[in-house]
DNA sequence: TTTATTTACGCAATCGTTACCGCAGACGAT
DNA sequence: ATCGTCTGCGGTAACGATTGCGTAAATAAA
């Protein structure tokens, strides 16, 4: 069985498709009977009108797309969460395109979404991103982008965050506070944004409290897990060894509760923590970990909220703006003096 | 700028548009020249057919959809990580609808679904769903539907799981061997496909090892988070209380921990814990945690790749056939003796 | 040379909806 | 009686890509 369509309708009835079609979408021009007659029968067959004969001639999809690293990740899921809710009360579809940190694959799925398949674009760029022209490319085919959490500065689109810098600030003194002398900073990539900013929030604390920054006490592990559990433990084995850590990204501060284990080292006693996480269960590790939490979901439904604003008028909409949200710390065992 | 169509590259190069269609295409109609010429073109003004026209005309949407309760759930974030992997080998894209375990929402999901707007149905239905017509009005319209995790028995279609009752009976078998008398059975509906075979599973060892089945130690918690943990806190705070708990979904274990905590219960001396669960943090919990771990990843990817596998072949396809993965048992600390 | 065949392309219909234009008939105003 | 003005509906041309069919020119076969 196939789908029913306007023209069966209007067979049923003796009616034009035309009439059919505005019937169903409650024009004035029809009248009242008709009305009521079209929508009986419409019912009764599960009419569904054909998503993509009305995307093409109204050039309009009423889908966006959500193009992030990965989702196995909690803050990521958070986010979809977010995204998703209000694309539902929008009447919107979501199509999920993961690029798993891989800068090919984001190249090739923004390229293949300047086809007008969506309406709109939320991105958080992959940590193997730099040029960012396929990004561009969209802007340039009036296609709104909205950033969230992996931003670029290089490009004039509304972006979504938390305040990265404060955070990172805030973070670092939290463990000056609690007695860290030699505090490393973990990250996982050099060049994003979120990356980059938490670190400045990092340094200039130390800074402001006397503290000299030392770089091989900042680690970046652009790789594979394994890389970054061996940085890690390589960080903890030297005699020399940081008595904190701060993690700028959640997959980090396991990889160092799992390498203390490995190590012995007591945390807090030996080594403190503090990371950035969306962890549902952070309140139940082996300590409970102190974390900065990012407002995942709500920072989702804004980026979206943004979004569907900018679907609207295009043109004004390709400004540069920062919507930024309030991360929360909360301080737990992990850090305790 | 909008996109460039196949006209405009028909116009940029005095040729039809059939033939620039069929030259894209490498149609052996066409002189291997005037193909070049085209790709060239193509090329250049990085052209991208537009998907719904090519959806309308052929009538396939190179989409599917995948609907599942939630996302901030690491079961179902690592199967779609699964399903989108597939997804991108065979160059589909992905729809995701979230139900928040809402039969209404489902039901309004799945209907629309039957629009045409995607070639097949990847779904894990909602606790709250009983009726299952809305998924039969797919199959009925000859879309492929595909069940995974949670299923239910009364569609003749492809499931893909684990091995629920088995699962089940290992873990119950486990506690017993850990030295628990008296085990409760946690659950979040009573009659969800999961929960149901997991709960044989659950009964059946408790008989084989001649332990007699209490109803009261078996708790559906069919609500909010707030139920659940207050229906868990009754439970233990029972002067009668049990020494195990089986909880057969993750969040379930999680909320345990909390009751666990506030009521001064040691785990695994006073109460042991089991769980289905896809934790990554599994091992860091205070006690680390004793899991049932699901091969989420690969049920999600082999869910997408019998769908795909179904949609060449329609009619064969809809049979009834279950496919099913193998869980693991990791032993931790909150089972230990 | 004539006929058949192949090569390489164009024409036009089609997918299902929507939007513009047109046009009867009813009705009121003049 | 004539002229506008609604009311309610139908016809048709798009949207962009695909595809069956037609056909001119080039080549091969007779």
């Amino acid at each position: 069985m196939t789908n029913t369509s306007l023209k069966d309708l209007a067979k049923e009835l003796n009616l034009s498709v035309s009439t059919v079609s505005r019937a169903l979408r409650d024009s004035h021009e029809i009248s009242p009977d008709t009305k009521e007659k079209v929508l009986i029968l419409a019912k009764k067959l599960n009419y569904q009108p054909n998503p993509y004969a009305r995307s093409l001639r109204k050039q309009k999809s009423k889908t966006i797309a959500v193009v992030i690293p990965e989702i196995a990740n909690n803050f990521f899921s958070l986010a979809i969460n977010g995204i998703e809710s209000i694309a539902q009360e929008n009447d919107y579809h979501v199509l999920i395109y993961l690029t798993h940190e891989d800068y090919e694959k984001e190249l090739s799925i923004i390229n293949h979404l300047s086809s007008g398949r969506v309406d709109g674009v939320l991105v958080s760029i992959s940590s193997a991103t730099n040029d960012i022209r396929h990004l561009e490319e969209l802007h340039r085919k009036d296609i709104p982008v909205v950033f969230f959490d992996r931003i670029s500065d290089n490009i004039n689109t509304i972006k979504v965050t938390t305040d990265d810098y404060n955070s990172g600030y805030k973070a670092t003194n939290h463990l000056i506070d609690q007695g860290c002398k030699r505090i490393a900073f973990l990250s996982i990539s050099s060049k994003l944004s979120i990356g980059v900013k938490r670190m400045e929030g990092y340094k200039d604390a130390l800074k402001d409290r006397g503290i000299n920054v030392e770089e091989k006490l900042i680690v970046h592990t652009e790789g594979s897990p394994e890389e970054s559990h061996n940085k890690i433990k390589q960080l903890l084995t030297d005699p020399n060894r940081p008595d904190g850590l701060f993690a700028s990204v959640e997959k980090l501060a396991i990889a160092s509760y799992h390498c203390c284990h490995e190590l012995h080292l007591s945390i807090p006693k030996d080594v403190k923590i503090i990371s950035f996480s969306n962890l549902e269960t952070a309140s139940l590790l082996n300590p409970s970990l102190t974390t900065i939490t990012q407002p995942a979901f709500e920072i989702g439904k804004e980026a979206a909220r943004v979004l569907f604003k900018g679907l609207d008028k295009h043109k004004t909409f390709l400004l540069n703006k920062s919507i930024i949200l309030d991360s929360q710390l909360i301080e737990r065992e992990s850090t305790a003096k």
